[in-house]
RNA sequence: GGGCGAGUGGCGGAAUGGCAGACGCGUCAGCCUUAGGAGCUGGUGCCGCUUACGCGGCGUGCGGGUUCAAGUCCCGCCUCGCCCA
């Protein structure tokens, strides 16, 4: 090393980001790297999707975690030579806008849109590849005109429909979204009142159409988590829909049918009684007269309590008796009918028959109120002697060797004959069929906020419901908003709004007020990213042909079944009316997990936990934060926030900078350093460089593609280490050197593509190709992404563990591919390993694939 | 109560049934520096032995099992998280 070098080192920039992440984010821009052309069929198209922000404001860490290794990935196939596709937009419409709007005295739009901004310029600073010329703003008019225009399609095929059903409803602030109503006593989020449940009419989609279409999820490729959630929500469940019939008595004539959903038919003749839920529609009815006040009471209690507490088993059972009676179908039984709370009207058909004997909840019923308990299906270790024996428990096992008892003429039978031979008996005889029941429910969408799509319909006097024409979307929301009600939708009170003429008849009418579910608004927003500004049609079918589904989706898992479900029932109904092709939205879904606070708590602006990335981005660089979250930790397990380690980064980007830049320095405190390790001469240590150099990119490969960014970053970080350790010596900035240190930035790039670039630009310059500022420089993000040089990668010798009964004995350093029994001579020759056999003779030797000798003795 | 997932050093985490703890943080020691919240090198699971090179034992929530070999597979339990009741 001469002083004249070693003065050298002085001359070299200190890594700092901040002096060119701006300047080549500016340069990237100008370029257009990241404008997609989407009429591009010269390459493969690879549409990647990351969920659209809501613009709260502040864009924390959060953010960058969900968004940069999206971004890694995006470039990762552009260097595959792919026709890239990665829009950005924002869930811009929902309610903290509207809750600003009341405190602050601002105009939600407003508000909305200052946070978009702010968020726009954040979201850049992460040197992110966002197509911003398709970005998609869902409170923008050009946006959600198509919602009502989808709404109308729906409204036409029979998608949409409007009926009457409980909502929560709070009698100082109206009615309330499901996740406004708080704690087990029901109250009301914003002003503590008791909320309950009130009739209203309501716009729904019809989702349960597509309920076993949903369960089918062939073709896509969905972590297994979700798609058991989905299929749970949607609880299809088989069985029967049996036919009660109301007993004539004193207080009425009987009669009337009272259906009931069963999963178990072949427990039909151990029903004793019968249950309603306390909304049923015959309760009014069926009720006798001197019952009435202590029903009555019964079904205001029951209206305040939750869905949660009314299905929980540890609560105690209440009901009350109607006074009227029904007639089992099978056997002609007088059965009592109850109501009780424990039976969800919005579940089956809102009745049930009771089987105390093989239902828990009934039993327990059956128990409190002193109704009779009859067993009629009994496991293989009950005798026939047996059956009457009171039972102490439901038995609920459904075992293929339970048969039928005290069942009529179906007594013996195998439970799971029995199922089919009543459902059978009932078709023949008219009073029941076999049915499917699901747990999903349609879609209520009306929400009675401001700050959501208007429903475009109108309601005339003479004409009813009047869907707006087309050719009048969209049904603009007012710009003056009055908050005065206190929560209430400020629509209403909105006369401008509200009076309306009949598109029918031209006469007076009324315009809807609600607006739609925002989750409306995420349903199909990927499909608009492909024709942003399309002014013909929501989704140009051309380009959707092309580019659906989407190949990649990444979000987060809270949307299991709300978000992801929609979407997909979204596609499926769009393609039913003509306006896509494709029946589901993603084709791979990867659930990245969520950053926590410090505290461990969910980062939010009223906990006070929000992370901003602004400062961190100013003292570390871009790059190096988004190296640090890709490192935290596998991409899908999140955890709580902790910036510290960050320093671990620069200090690694910072390593292979000065390798790039400075490949003869020397580092003073290091006495080793530029000396080439003991007993490796230049060509064992040119082979050693070179052959990491391609096994790394070999495994790194495979670990962007499978989204293992923490295992990625780690593995450049070994050959950045390797490359430090041969820095100074006589192979750095030799042929071996300058290849590794090119696979080094070509592997980094789409990691932390700043850093990447200008130390590619200033190689290049420094072997006088074109400057960076020329036309003819080519970005490191345009290079083909490398291919693994397999001899290079190959070993020649390498290091076997020797164990002796599954214990690590010694290590032995063979030629690669060496015979079993040369290997097993040279190993029971070692000293470590004849010492440790005690000359006990081996019984057998394991050879493991040529990885591993295990030694097995006695 | 049901379903799913997870439990590995002081910390984040790594490990197709085959060397547990890669990589990083922290920390300790040394070096370098006018200086350091900069940089470099080395040590660092726990316990014990050894002047030292090194050696031995124990170790992946707990208890069993399968296997030449278990963090990984099987059975039972405990704790935590999410979803559903």
């Amino acid at each position: 090393m001469s002083a004249a070098e070693r003065s050298e080192r002085t001359r070299i920039d200190r890594y700092d980001p901040a002096a060119f992440e701006p300047r080549w984010q500016k340069r990237w821009a100008e370029l257009g790297l990241h404008d997609t052309d989407l009429l591009d069929d010269t390459r493969p198209r690879y549409y990647l999707l990351t969920m659209y922000p809501y613009p709260s404001g502040d864009l924390h860490i959060g953010h960058w975690y969900i968004m940069t290794p999206t971004d890694a990935l995006a470039r990762f196939h552009r260097m595959h030579g792919e026709n890239v596709f990665l829009p950005i937009g924002f869930d811009s419409f929902g309610l903290p806008a509207e809750n600003a709007a009341i405190k602050n005295k601002i105009h939600p739009r407003e508000w909305t849109l200052k946070n978009i901004d702010n968020m726009r310029r954040q979201v850049r600073s992460m040197g992110a590849t966002f197509d911003w010329k398709s970005e998609v703003v869902t409170c923008d008019p050009g946006y959600y005109r198509w919602n009502q225009w989808i709404f109308l399609r729906f409204l036409e095929a029979g998608l949409a429909y409007r009926t009457t059903s409980p909502v929560d409803w709070c009698p100082n602030d109206g009615t309330l979204a499901r996740e406004q109503v708080e704690g087990t006593d029901r109250h009301c989020w914003r002003c503590g009142a008791r909320v309950e449940k009130r009739e209203l009419e309501q716009w729904y989609l019809r989702t349960t159409k597509y309920a076993d279409e949903l369960l089918d999820f062939t073709g896509i490729e969905w972590p297994e988590p979700i798609r058991i959630m989905q299929t749970n929500w949607i609880g299809r469940s088989e069985g029967a829909e049996v036919v009660f019939t109301t007993a004539p008595d004193d207080f009425q004539p009987g009669g009337d049918e009272l259906r009931v959903f069963t999963t178990r038919p072949d427990t039909l003749y151990g029903a004793t009684f019968m249950v309603m839920s306390p909304e049923h529609a015959l309760v009014p009815k069926l009720t006798h007269a001197d019952r009435k006040a202590e029903v009555e009471a019964y079904v205001t209690a029951a209206g305040r309590a939750t869905e949660i507490e009314r299905m929980s088993t540890e609560r105690e059972k209440t009901g009350v008796f109607t006074g009227s009676h029904a007639t089992n179908p099978v056997n002609g039984e007088r059965i009592p009918i109850w109501i009780a709370d424990y039976v969800l009207a919005g579940y089956g058909t809102g009745a049930i028959m009771a089987v105390p004997a093989h239902d828990e909840r009934d039993f327990e019923f059956a128990r409190k109120f002193g109704l009779p308990i009859r067993r009629v299906i009994a496991g293989p270790e009950v005798s026939d002697a047996e059956v009457e024996t009171p039972l102490e428990a439901a038995y609920i096992a459904h075992d293929a060797t339970d048969r039928m008892v005290n069942s009529g003429p179906h007594a013996g039978l195998p439970a799971k004959e029995g199922f089919a031979a009543i459902v059978a008996m009932l078709e023949a005889q008219g009073k029941g069929k076999a049915a499917v029941n699901y747990r999903l429910r349609d879609w209520l969408i009306s929400r009675q906020r401001y700050w959501g799509t208007p429903i475009p319909v109108v309601y005339c006097d003479r004409d009813g419901i009047v869907p707006v024409p087309d050719d009048q979307l969209p049904v603009r929301l007012p710009d003056t908003v009055d908050y005065g009600g206190r929560g209430e939708n400020p629509l209403k009170h909105d006369a401008s709004f509200v009076n309306a003429t009949c598109p029918k008849c031209g006469g007076r009418a009324r315009r809807e007020t609600d607006t739609m579910d925002t989750f409306i608004d995420s349903s199909w927003y990927w499909f608009r990213y492909l024709s942003p500004a399309n002014p013909s049609a929501p989704v140009d079918r051309q380009i959707e042909a092309r580019w659906c589904p989407v190949a990649q989706y990444t979000g987060g898992a809270e949307h299991a079944v709300m978000h992801l479900l929609y979407a997909r029932f979204f596609t499926k109904a769009m393609a039913d009316v003509g306006l896509v092709h494709e029946r589901e939205p993603f084709k791979r879904l990867f659930n990245q997990g969520q950053i926590l606070g410090t505290d461990g708590e969910r980062m939010s602006k009223s906990r006070g936990n929000v992370q901003d990335p602004d400062e961190l981005v100013t003292r570390h660089g871009a790059d190096a934060v988004r190296i640090f979250l890709m490192f935290m930790g596998p991409w899908d397990q999140g955890g709580p926030w902790s910036p510290s380690g960050i320093g671990g980064i620069s200090r690694f980007l910072n390593r292979v900078w000065y390798s790039a830049l400075d490949p003869h320095g020397v580092d003073s405190g290091d006495p080793e350093s530029g000396v080439l390790p003991a007993g490796q001469d230049a060509a064992a240590a040119e082979k050693a460089l070179r052959t990491a150099a391609h096994r790394t990119l070999r495994v790194v490969s495979e670990e962007y593609a499978e989204l293992r960014f923490n295992t990625m970053v780690a593995h450049l970080m070994e050959l950045s280490n390797l490359l430090q350790r041969y820095r100074g010596t006589e192979i750095a900035g030799g042929a071996a050197w300058n290849e590794a240190v090119r696979l080094l930035l070509l592997m980094l790039a789409p990691a932390a593509p700043h850093i990447a670039e200008e130390l590619w630009s200033r190689l290049a310059e420094a072997r006088g190709e074109a400057p960076s500022g020329s036309e003819a420089w080519s970005s490191i993000h345009t290079q083909a992404w490398p291919a693994v040089d397999e001899a290079a990668a190959t070993e020649n010798e390498r290091e076997i563990p020797v164990q002796i009964n599954g214990k690590l004995r010694d290590r032995v350093m063979v030629p690669v591919g060496i015979a079993e029994a040369e290997l097993e001579r040279l190993v029971l020759a070692r000293p470590k390993i004849v010492a440790a056999l005690e000359g006990k003779p081996p019984l057998k030797v394991i050879h493991a694939g040529g990885k591993l000798v295990n030694i097995v003795v006695r």
